[in-house]
RNA sequence: AGCGGGGUAGGGUAGCAUGGAGUGCCCGCCGGGCUCAUAACCCGGAGAUCGGUGGUUCAAAUCCACCUCCCGCUACCA
């Protein structure tokens, strides 16, 4: 049985989930629901990167332990998923004991591959932020946050010999031309590779809230090389289960944390001697109401808030339909409530409405040539959903929605009667039930709804085709409410 | 500054690699049809000097050069 495991990234928990984490979550979540209704054996795995100075000084700042505080926060991600129906296997923590020892091993082997020194880390640091910075990144020579002078600071820290690495890593992007997704993305990361590596650096001395570097317990290890490893504990590595799994499918990332996913991590995975994950995808932003979401604008959406205005299904559609995942797109209630009316009430709820009170009327068998089935153009979808693009398959799932509407209008089955009625409900009842299947990884809920009032059991893809008519059709509530 | 991406009707996009009538899609707007359906559905129409200038060519949204505007990344900030 062929397997997809598929990722998220482990979300740094310095705050509750906005729609840029939803986002994420719900995009996975449907590729995983979809290579499941594939047959597939799928794992479907998010997490929380809990460690770091951030979360301690908070934890002080409540006088809880930083465990104690990671805690709540992991149970907060945790219940948003829930609320957006996320189908996950596996949620790590990188602050769990399994994943501490994992970390722990990884540096092992990378050190017994000969990758690890001692060396001196030499930076601007930004005393009030708390944050290096490196000459680039300096804003006339004052910190790019908050525009306060900076310091030059030396640091005793362990490297990893990421330059050793460099032909290594353009070998593996020349030879696996899908690793680097979109390929929009390919370019920026290839070229800063050519342009070369530095070694970097792995160790924190002053960071307590962390795994220990096993070479040195008296440094924790750096927050990043760490949680990328977080993919390898997830599924608990070196058991049976993960040697199946690895190496990962997709790492789903957003575009910013993209370097580590696209350069480091294979780096880590080669010094390590594991297998290189099969594709980094990039995703990208969401502006709010055009402008970019931040909260001292006060404009991040709080996907809880969405579901429970609009439900999860429809919040999840609009995720995936308003823009392509590579690209930024803009949120806002007005798009959303267009989208919903327009597409999900008057387009796929009207169809079904439709056709379910058309069959209501009739009293015959139903039974019939398939006369839509050459608008479904499942090869087109899969083709899509193989390229990582949950939203041009929409697209695609979109036009067989408008040619069955246009089908009931050219048939107007209202004004036959007999074989003629009985073909036109068969072609429409099995196009709800196709689509009932299509739509479920998007929207499962209303699939759901949708199999019950056809009266079918819940199909696979290969159901995705013209049978014959096996349901028992009873007109229920409509499938979408439409928003005034 | 370096690297990368982009500027196509009122808005959003596809098309560009392999040049061939401004061709497609969604929303909005105007008109018509239908009456099964949540005034939903279907058909038709208006609306674009394809960011600008110059070049290559019989022919450029598409190729080349320059200009301009917008955005992203720049590694020890997760």
């Amino acid at each position: 049985m062929q397997k997809f495991y598929i990722t998220t990234p482990l979300y740094y928990v310095n705050d509750k989930p906005h729609i840029g984490h939803a986002f994420a979550t719900v995009t996975a979540d449907i590729m995983a629901r979809w290579h499941r209704l594939n047959g597939e054996k799928v794992f479907f795995l998010t997490g929380t990167d809990e460690h770091g100075e951030k979360n301690q000084k908070a934890a002080d700042a409540k006088g809880m332990t930083p465990q104690q505080y990671v805690d709540g926060l992991a149970d907060i991600y945790k219940g948003v998923w829930k609320d957006l129906n996320i189908s996950y296997d596996g949620f790590v923590r990188t602050s769990s004991p399994a994943h501490e020892e994992a970390a722990s091993r990884f540096v092992e082997l990378m050190n017994k591959s000969g990758d690890i020194y001692k060396g001196e880390y030499e930076g601007w640091y930004c005393i009030p932020d708390e944050t290096f910075f490196t000459d680039l990144q300096l804003v006339d020579g004052r910190c790019p946050d908050c525009g306060r002078e900076v310091k030059k600071v030396k640091e005793e820290s362990y490297f990893f010999k990421l330059s050793e690495y460099q032909q290594r890593l353009l070998d593996h992007y020349a030879s696996h031309p899908q690793f680097l997704s979109p390929e929009l993305r390919a370019d920026e990361i290839k070229n800063r590779v050519k342009a070369g590596l530095k070694d970097l650096s792995i160790t924190r001395a002053a960071i307590k809230w962390g795994v220990p570097f096993p070479l040195d317990k008296s440094r924790t290890v750096y927050v990043w090389v760490e949680a990328l490893v977080g993919y390898l504990s997830g599924i608990g590595w070196r058991s049976k289960e993960s040697e199946a799994l690895w190496p990962a499918d997709t790492h789903l990332v957003g575009k910013e944390i993209n370097w580590f996913h696209a350069v480091v991590w294979p780096a880590m995975l080669m010094s390590a001697g594991l297998q290189i994950p099969k594709r980094i995808f990039a995703h990208g932003w969401w502006t709010v109401d055009g402008k970019k979401m931040s909260k001292s604008v006060g404009n991040v959406v709080d996907p809880v808030e969405m579901v429970r205005k609009y439900s999860a299904d429809t919040f999840r559609y609009f995720l995936v339909r308003e823009k392509p995942i590579s690209e930024d797109g803009d949120f806002s209630e007005k798009a959303m409530i267009t989208r919903i009316n327009g597409e999900l009430v008057a387009d796929l709820g009207n169809l079904v409405s439709r056709t379910l009170t058309l069959t209501g009327r009739f009293n015959g068998p139903i039974a019939g040539r398939p006369e839509l089935e050459s608008h479904l153009r499942l090869d087109k979808i899969t083709e899509r959903m193989d390229r990582f693009d949950p939203f041009g398959a929409l697209e695609e799932i979109w036009s067989f929605v408008r040619a069955s509407n246009k089908y009931v209008n050219e048939k107007a089955p209202w004004k036959l009667e007999g074989a003629e009625l009985s073909n036109s409900l068969y072609n429409l009842l099995e196009a709800c039930r196709i689509l009932s299947i299509l739509v479920s990884p998007y929207m499962p809920e209303t699939s759901e709804k949708l199999n019950a009032q056809l009266g079918v059991s819940p199909g696979t893809l290969k159901d995705c085709r013209f049978m014959e008519w096996k349901g028992n059709a009873v007109r229920g509530e409509h499938l979408f409410r439409k928003i005034e």
